[in-house]
DNA sequence: GCGACAG
DNA sequence: ATCTTGTCGC
């Protein structure tokens, strides 16, 4: 029971990877979300012990009973280094096989990484939003492009990411005294929408709630093996 | 050539 | 991502 379609392409060489993002960013749509979304799938990889593979983990969180509905993990071997600009070659794979170990059907994916946020505009969430063919929102621990001031330090402020003149995403203070967050629209939604729900689903971490649990248990499991 | 650079 | 001790702050 694949989620996701059979359009996804492994290259090995990064100008390759570029080439297929090219493609691919293609089909990003930047859109009103249809209806509001109640099970949110949180993304997250980490690597194991010896670095030879990547544990990707799946957690579905209820946004309306605000309460972890179910958690999955897939490991995969590594087949492609870390290169800035080409990470879901390294992470999508297992994040993908987690998704599909997963039962219920997510209504949104909320990624740990960027979405347009991008060099090319297909970030992590945008790859894995456009293979599932579902809302996906991308959520950054740290900048990759565009510029931005620093947001005021209340709990929901937000500042605009640019990329010269273009709006790419923002800057979001989910926690006071924390740094910000990078959120960009992944696909399927509007950057209003992903600031909302990034927000909404902010329960005292810096990170959302999905994103959060998600990558509590791929640490755990990577601990364990 | 130099600096930047998700995880 | 991962490696790592102490240390500053609430």
């Amino acid at each position: 029971m694949s989620r996701s379609r059979s359009i996804a392409v492994w290259p090995r060489s990064p100008t390759r990877a570029r080439q297929i993002q090219l493609e691919l960013a293609a089909r990003v749509r930047r859109e009103p979300l249809r209806s509001t979304p109640r099970r949110i799938a949180g993304l997250d990889a980490a690597l194991s012990t010896d670095g030879l593979d990547v544990i990707g983990v799946a957690v579905i969180w209820d946004l309306h009973d605000q309460c972890l509905l179910e958690q999955a993990a897939a490991r995969r071997r590594l087949r492609f280094p870390y290169i800035p600009g080409l990470l879901s070659f390294r992470e999508a794979p297992a994040l993908l096989a987690a998704l599909d170990k997963v039962r219920h059907s997510p209504d949104l994916l909320l990624c740990d990484g960027q979405g347009v946020a991008h060099p090319r505009r297909f970030g992590l969430a945008c790859h894995l939003g456009v293979l599932c063919d579902l809302p996906a929102i991308g959520c950054a621990k740290s900048r990759l492009i565009g510029q931005a001031t620093d947001p005021p330090p209340e709990p929901g402020a937000w500042s605009l990411l640019l990329d010269n003149d273009e709006i790419v995403g923002a800057v979001v203070r989910t926690r006071a005294g924390s740094r910000p967050v990078y959120v960009s629209v992944g696909h399927r939604c509007t950057l209003d929408d992903a600031i909302r729900v990034v927000l909404s689903c902010c329960g005292g971490h810096r990170l959302p709630e999905p994103t959060y649990w998600a990558d509590r248990l791929s640490r755990r499991l990577r601990a364990g093996s």
